[in-house]
DNA sequence: TTTACTGCAAAATTTTTGCATTAAC
DNA sequence: GTTAATGCAAAAATTTTGCAGTAAA
């Protein structure tokens, strides 16, 4: 899992002609061995402690790349903070979001991406990735 | 249906105890007569001509009212702006967003609701609102 | 009159960039 | 040696707030 991660970014990296950093490979490590959805801020401040030579814009680039290799996706819940989120290996998630606790469920659901699928053709779109995100109260602030 | 989105601001603000003031209507007039997915930026320039002595400030604060009153809906796109649509009557829409010219489809399928209901009930989940958006490109830019 | 609203400018956030230095190739 | 990456600090871009003056109730 994480070393599928991991090589992927490497061949990106090899393919593009960019260059393997000491940092990249703490960033990276890192945020494989996050909670998923983590915040720039908060991947920064979790690699400061052990590691606080690294300044936050390599954080911020870096993500960006993780993101451009594919093995991360910028999310936005409306927080006003960009996130980063683990992609599957091809599978797509979707999210419950608590707006009482801030917990985030994650689900996935085969027909709903077969509908979507439907709509899409029918607009003639073609569908590059796909955000649906479901606000309300968990069920441990409902009670 | 523009004269009952003033209708149910007009009650908003009374029942809050609030002030109807000449801004408030303006700013409302051009909200309803734009284009949804208005940016706060764009309904404060496109304000200016007209109304140059209409503050950013007061855009800014507007908009989050008319979000409160109902009648407007916060929504993000990830390109780093908060947008404003009009709600429609219960009805919710979801998103077609074309990644090359921008343009956005709108659409409403009540089989996804359905399944996002199941999903939430699943998880003990009470929803309050959804967000589905599907990125891609649209037909004219596939050609 | 009393209370909320406006407009301005300033502050706070968050994202992004320039550049000299350092490290990878 | 070249070229890209880093770290810092500064710049942009957005959102949010404080406050004195203004307008609505």
């Amino acid at each position: 899992m994480k070393k599928a991660k991991k090589k992927l970014f490497r061949e990106f990296i090899a393919e593009k002609g960019l260059k393997s950093t000491r940092q990249r490979d703490i960033i990276l490590d890192a945020f494989l061995s996050s909670d998923r959805h983590l915040s720039i801020e908060e991947l920064y401040l979790k690699l400061r402690s052990k590691h606080p030579s690294i300044g936050y814009a390599t954080v911020y680039r870096t993500l960006k790349l993780f993101a451009e290799s594919g093995i991360a996706r910028e999310i936005h819940f409306g927080d006003g903070q960009t996130r980063y989120e683990h992609t599957g290996e091809g599978e797509h998630h979707d999210h419950l979001v608590c707006k009482r606790c801030g917990s985030i469920i994650e689900f996935e659901n085969e027909a709903i991406e077969k509908i979507q699928d439907e709509i899409a053709s029918s607009y003639g779109f073609l569908i590059q990735h796909h955000k649906l995100e479901l606000y309300g109260l968990c069920a441990k602030c409902r009670a």
